[in-house]
RNA sequence: GGGCGGGUGGCGAAACUGGCAAACGCACUGGACUUAGGAUCCAGCGCCGCAAGGCUUGGGGGUUCGAGUCCCCCCCCGCCCACCA
């Protein structure tokens, strides 16, 4: 037995590797004829070692970008490392090892474990953003951008927290209380904070949303969602002896039924306008919030908690006088942090006005059906649009015509506008951390905060490193650092502490690989023409409201910047599912249950990782690992390794006999163009591969039953092994080149298969020229005829009638209808 | 509470515009080859039934000659958001 006759990847994986970096097989530009594509995964962060999650975005990527070169594009496939962020620093404050030293290792580890994985990465684009060469554009954006007014210095309440002692965006809160990365609880804490202007651009990236028709919905609808647009009207409550209450409503229809308006406990003006008698217990009832945590006090469907203050409010619209109360469940954050209570038509208000007695007014009714009863009978809010009643002059308008009309009528009398509150808040991105971008300012006694000069920069982040987790901003014990002079006057100042939040790395690298050393500009805006946008973006839904946000925001802020031309970043966006462990729970060391991708490429080689992760299911849903699974798709590899060593009879076979194929062998051909065909259509459109894997499979089961004699049969035999080995290279790139140098021999000597081209179908051999037809009697399976394609209605009946089962059921019934669909049934209706 | 996904054999999953449900793989069973088989090749494999046949895509109803697919009601699971006025 000879040394090919088993299929070991060891033995051939390296040398294709390789083969492909010699070649420069990858290199984008390539075809600057070509159309380009540009594939683009979520860059890691190198922690540690890949993951199994990294193993299936990067075999996703990678099985399309090595599709799409093969059709003949010049394809843009870069990497890169996400390599600045806290869990280097918070690893740094275990062990005292500098965050460079570990993160660079790291890196290390990575690109070596990727190049073992095969992926067609074009590796002189590879950046990193701690190194001062990427990190020095951060610096030249924020420059931009604070000079046009999209960073701004504001004086806040922030989250503070507690684990990383360091400010975090609201957006990367979770849990209500959770520090996102760290999970350490967060706090509120007024700390002053750099801000991008996000909000500026709120309209812009609701609008844009319309535009990603091949982003997957629910992440669209999660930034629909996050952005919060909601339109209504601000209207000013009077009350004596104090400033107007201004209170934010998106039904101000309804205002009529407005029985009682209602405070945060925080709202400034609770203090003024208790009531002697009251105050008591309003400071208690506000003690009392305070010291329980947002979390509990927001937390589903907690008690509705409220207590009246002894004060009147004046309804602008009607001039009545309702009380003004303070509740648990309203935001001071949010809006104007006092809300006008329409028991009638709220839900919420509804419970609120039952439980402590307040009246409820039906001001709105249902445009048809059942008027509703009055306020005392009615069971539950009525919340939908509808008529008017009882609400003064806009009597019997609709609620959307009253609505304009109404704040129109506020801001004419001057008590109101109309108004829009987003959800979205302006992204904070100051952090009390070492191991981020510095920020490119200096405080200056006389001019205040400074930029840097763009000739100036980058403002390298110091190597001597004090991280200790606790106290000032690590880069406030670094004196070379802090002391420096004014770039305005010269005279001695003190340099910015503080870093960039990391998601600004990630929120433009995506155009750092097109000149990934270009030293004048952040990237090439001619390059910029050619490659953007991102084609496809694959990465996990989780960053749907961050990242994926994040980099549209900064996509705008570029094109006004002049640097690119799209409105946005990405066209088509696929979100990949998680890898859970052998038994189905998320992998996790408390589990035990975690499988990485090293020990798996030891054990069966890339190639048959890469086929299991793509097998396993479409891309966007999760998988559970399964060892049985993989060596399945190892056994499956070693099939086709054994199939082409046993019909190497057919190497030499020449194309000139195909046309005798017959018989059995037709059908391979007839096989054949049909795999190549759902082949290609696993890549186009929705991503399918697990299903082009099965054609492929279905094919090599087809061809273990031929024994070719005939120089045709062996012409169709290998028609279909190159046809195999071709399609086969973007899920198993390996040992498809490998078979199909074998199975051409010296005409590919100079050539790789990765640079071949993708095999087109033969429509003439895709259509069948026989089907089988379903015969059905009254809708149930009766049994099944073989007609030409052409057959029509008459000859089909005629076949099923002939039909020993079908006969049977349709004796001594009449047949009253016939359903004929060419091609795939004929259905006797009986009575 | 809101939004978005899902629910198909023992398991992972297929199924184009409504047209033979379960392709392909795993597991399992049988056979062949073999000193041996945890290798390989061949065959079987939704459920009930000896069979003829009947039943089957979370449950119930509907539209249709025909429904996994369309419509209505309900149940369950996952993810995201959440007292957003």
């Amino acid at each position: 037995m000879s040394m090919n006759d088993r299929y070991e990847p060891k033995s051939i994986e390296p040398r294709w590797q390789r083969r492909w970096e010699e070649a420069g097989a990858f290199r984008a530009g390539r075809r600057p004829s070509a159309q380009k594509r540009y594939v683009l995964e979520m860059f890691p962060y190198p922690s540690g070692a890949m993951h199994m999650g990294h193993g299936r975005v990067y075999t996703i990527g990678d099985a399309l970008a090595r599709y799409l070169r093969m059709r003949g594009f010049d394809v843009l496939h870069p990497i890169g490392f996400d390599a600045l962020g806290l869990p280097a620093e918070n690893a740094a404050i275990k062990d005292g090892r500098h965050p460079a030293e570990r993160t660079r290792e790291n890196i290390v580890a990575f690109r070596g474990e990727m190049k073992r994985l095969g992926y067609s990465f074009d590796w002189d684009r590879e950046i990193s953003t701690c190194d001062a060469e990427y990190y020095r554009w951060n610096q030249w954006f924020f420059v931009k951008m604070l000079e046009r007014g999209i960073v701004h210095r504001r004086e806040g309440k922030a989250n503070w927290c507690t684990g990383c002692e360091t400010v975090i965006a609201n957006e990367q809160v979770v849990d209500g209380d959770r520090c996102e990365r760290c999970e350490s609880p967060v706090v509120q804490k007024v700390i002053p904070e750099w801000a991008f202007k996000i909000t500026a651009f709120a309209q812009e990236l609701l609008d844009g949303l319309d535009q990603l028709g091949e982003w997957p919905e629910r992440i669209t609808t999660m930034q629909r969602n996050w952005i919060g647009k909601s339109v209504g009207a601000e209207v000013d409550f009077a009350i004596p002896g104090a400033p107007p209450l201004k209170v934010f409503t998106t039904r101000v229809d309804t205002i009529f039924g407005c029985t009682y308006v209602v405070l945060a406990p925080e709202h400034p003006l609770v203090e003024q306008v208790t009531t002697s008698e009251r105050r008591a217990e309003v400071r208690a009832f506000v003690d009392r919030m305070r010291k329980t945590d947002a979390i509990d006090r927001m937390g589903e469907n907690g008690p509705k908690e409220g207590v009246f203050t002894g004060a009147h409010a004046v309804n602008p619209y009607d001039g009545q006088k309702v009380p003004v109360w303070i509740a648990n469940f309203v935001l001071a954050e949010y809006g104007t942090g006092a809300v006008m209570s329409v028991p009638a038509h709220d839900q919420r208000d509804f419970e609120f006005a039952r439980k402590y007695g307040l009246p409820i007014r039906v001001v709105v009714q249902p445009a048809k059906g059942e008027k509703l009863p009055a306020g005392d009978a009615l069971e539950r809010a009525f919340t939908e649009d509808g008529v008017l009643e009882a609400s003064g002059p806009w009597t019997a308008l609709g609620s959307a015509q009253a609505r304009d009309r109404m704040a129109a009528e506020a801001a004419a009398k001057g008590f109101g506008e109309a108004t829009v509150r987003w959800h979205l808040r302006d992204w904070g991105f100051s952090r009390q951390r070492y191991w981020g971008t510095p920020i490119p300012i200096v405080y200056c006694p006389e001019h205040g905060a400074v930029p840097v000069p763009e000739d100036q920069l980058p403002v390298v982040l110091p190597e001597k490193a004090v991280i200790t987790g606790k106290g000032e901003p690590p880069l406030a014990k670094v004196p070379e650092f802090v002391n420096t002079t004014c770039p305005r006057c010269g005279k001695p100042a003190r340099r910015e502490v503080e870093t960039m939040d990391t998601f600004v790395d990630s929120s433009w690298y995506y155009a750092r690989y097109l000149s990934p050393h270009d030293d004048r500009r952040p990237f090439d805006p001619e390059a910029a023409r050619r490659w953007l946008p991102v084609d496809t973006y694959v990465g996990g839904p989780e960053h749907a409201v961050m990242h994926l946000l994040y980099f549209r925001f900064w996509h705008r802020v570029m094109r006004r910047l002049g640097l690119v031309h799209e409105d946005e970043p990405c066209r088509r966006l696929v979100t990949q599912g998680i890898v859970n462990g052998p038994d189905g729970r998320k992998m996790s060391k408390r589990w035990g249950n975690v499988v990485t991708p090293g020990p798996m490429v030891d054990r069966y080689g890339a190639d048959t990782l890469r086929l299991f992760i793509l097998f396993a299911a479409p891309p966007e849903k999760d998988i559970d690992w399964s060892d049985e699974q993989v060596e399945g798709l190892f056994r499956f590899l070693a099939r086709v390794w054994r199939l082409f060593h046993a019909r190497q009879d057919c190497f030499q076979a020449r194309d000139a006999a195909l046309a005798e194929a017959a018989g059995d062998f037709l059908e391979l051909r007839r096989r054949t163009h049909r795999t190549i065909k759902k082949c290609t259509e696993s890549f186009e459109g929705e991503l399918k591969f697990n299903t082009g894997i099965a054609a492929l499979m279905e094919l090599v089961n087809a061809l273990y039953g031929l024994e070719p004699k005939a120089d045709a049969e062996r012409a169709a035999v290998r028609e279909a092994l190159v046809a195999l080995a071709t399609l086969l290279a973007p899920f198993a790139p390996h040992v498809a080149e490998e078979l199909w140098h074998e199975v051409l021999g010296a005409a590919a000597r100079e050539r790789l298969l990765s640079d071949a081209a993708w095999p087109a179908f033969d429509p003439a051999l895709v259509a069948a020229d026989t089907v089988t037809i379903a015969v059905q009697v009254n809708g149930k399976l009766r049994g099944e005829v073989q007609a030409p394609v052409s057959a029509g209605e008459a000859e089909v009946r005629a076949l099923a009638e002939a039909e020993e089962r079908v006969k049977a059921h349709l004796a001594g019934k009449t047949v009253r209808k016939v359903v004929f669909v060419p091609r795939r049934l004929v259905n006797f209706v009986v009575g």
